[in-house]
DNA sequence: ATAAATATGTAATTAAATTTCATGCGGGCG
DNA sequence: CGCCCGCATGAAATTTAATTACATATTTAT
């Protein structure tokens, strides 16, 4: 069985393969999720417009033994202010409001990807990153920032790592891989050319090709491994914020696996990495101007 | 109405003055809240040895309107899912472990920022950054990615920005700063020597600084406009892991509020830009309902 | 185009919770 | 010491809510 904690998310991960009913129904859920732990079935059922056994096959297809069931699922995933339902930031929103939408949205992401970590597909990537002579992040535009940040991570291990952003350095470095090489290409919708286009490259070539991209997607279908993660609807209409967060987490997830892989000489040496940066740093407290 | 959080600390300071019953109701509940949320009025009151009005009149005393409306008080002050409090990875943890341990760290981050999200700061930099002639987003090791991030979403605008991770070209690009520029540095820790340096110095040469970073540090003393954010957990002793995902929601909020600032012209720009990227991309496939 | 499968609604049924009312227990006061 | 009052408790009745069973509509596949 499912994991029965923040149904909110479970419900929109399935927003995608829902019927009409139960989508009528998901979104006076979401909208207002505490407003549906107070109501009856009925009242809910007029809410969403639909009819009182809808409703409950609902919770019943939710993993709920019923309506009443459901109501305490919905209660316990309830915390504290966070909005569901992703919300559009629309132009009349001021500095009091679009803040907290956004950051709504972003933990609501979070939310949503932690119900559907692809732990199998997890492990299987620490494993090739562990054993990896040599590893490669590759993603342009928003996704260029997070491989930059997976260079700077795993840098910190003694395996070499390299990122890239220009398209033909990228296609070159992905037809010259070998066998211990491996890829990561990290797009969020898994459609862009160049990094389909590099990832079949590097797939060819030899080398482990590693994928963090929606499920399904051209480059999915491309990699020996996916970090697939189905991210809400509306986020592709928008600039891709909130996934950019969630691979960069998922980026943080990996590099903990392959460090706990190495147990203890990789922890001490991240313990000396930390150390080396000390001399960067200024003490604590300082005085300088004020305007 | 009252406080219907934390029913059970409400029971817990009610234990003193109760009728025996209700005692054994209670001790029923706070022995296994968790079950008790599943029980039938019948059944609780069989596991209490009471009948089920004294379980309702139970309820009714501590303000619900009734046993239904009990159980899901008491849900809510059973918070499931996401764990609050940062959780310290450790070499025992397992791939069903630390994922989500890690999702549960940024979720919790993302929670703090947005009970002290600094509304004023934010809109006096996105005033700043609306009027900028040109933007200069400067941040290293971790926080590099954050700026090629934000240099990255703000390109969508006609402004011109850089970004840079080379201390000299920091140095003299901050040195050679001037009235209408806007230089933003991201910083952690804010004692990035590099990066309070180079801050004090644009700071001299007359254009905005503005600060993402910790409150009270260094950076943030000698900056016009502090982002300030406490991250008051344990990232310090480790890798910078949740504070870079605030920092770019944070700049998330930033160009929202440009975007917002610059009315329809700019939300029209944004459209376009989305529409440009576009051919970069390959076709989407047609959507599959469930098999 | 038609049959099978699935989804939805109506009405009947069952389960659950609440109210009403009767009984029991303990404490003050004649 | 006993009688009565008040509060706590439980049994049964009532009401309310949720579920099941069945009929109808809608979609999907052949």
């Amino acid at each position: 069985m499912k994991n029965e904690s923040n149904v909110l998310a479970q419900i929109q991960a399935a927003l995608g393969d829902l019927s009409k009913s139960d989508m009528k129904i998901a979104e006076v859920v979401l909208t207002d999720p505490e407003a549906a732990t107070r109501a009856s079935i009925a009242i809910l059922a007029q809410q969403a417009g639909v009819s009182e056994p809808s409703v409950n096959r609902f919770c019943k297809r939710l993993g709920a033994t019923g309506y009443p069931d459901f109501k305490i699922w919905l209660a316990r995933s309830l915390v504290s202010g966070v909005q569901y339902m992703s919300q559009v930031v629309d132009p009349d929103d001021t500095i009091d409001t679009y803040p907290s939408k956004l950051v709504d949205n972003t933990i609501n992401a979070l939310m949503l990807a932690r119900e559907n970590l692809p732990s199998g597909a997890i492990e299987q990537a620490v494993n090739y990153l562990h054993t990896a002579q040599r590893i490669y992040f590759f993603g342009v535009g928003t996704s260029a920032a997070v491989a930059r940040d997976a260079e700077h991570k795993f840098f910190r291990f003694q395996t070499s790592v390299t990122t890239h952003t220009d398209p033909l350095m990228l296609r070159m470095l992905s037809a010259g891989g070998q066998a211990g090489d491996v890829f990561v290409f990290i797009s969020h919708t898994g459609r862009t050319r160049v990094i389909v286009e590099a990832a079949e490259l590097a797939a060819n070539s030899g080398a482990t090709v590693i994928a963090l991209t929606a499920e399904g997607s051209p480059l999915a279908l491309t990699s020996d491994c996916v970090l697939g993660l189905n991210t809400p609807e509306n986020t592709e209409d928008y600039l891709p914020m909130t996934s950019r967060i969630v691979h960069l987490v998922v980026i943080d997830i990996l590099v903990t696996g392959v460090t706990l892989k190495r147990g203890a000489p990789g922890i001490e040496h991240l313990a000396k990495m930390k150390e080396s940066l000390l001399p960067t740093r200024l003490p604590k407290q300082k005085k300088r101007r004020k305007p």
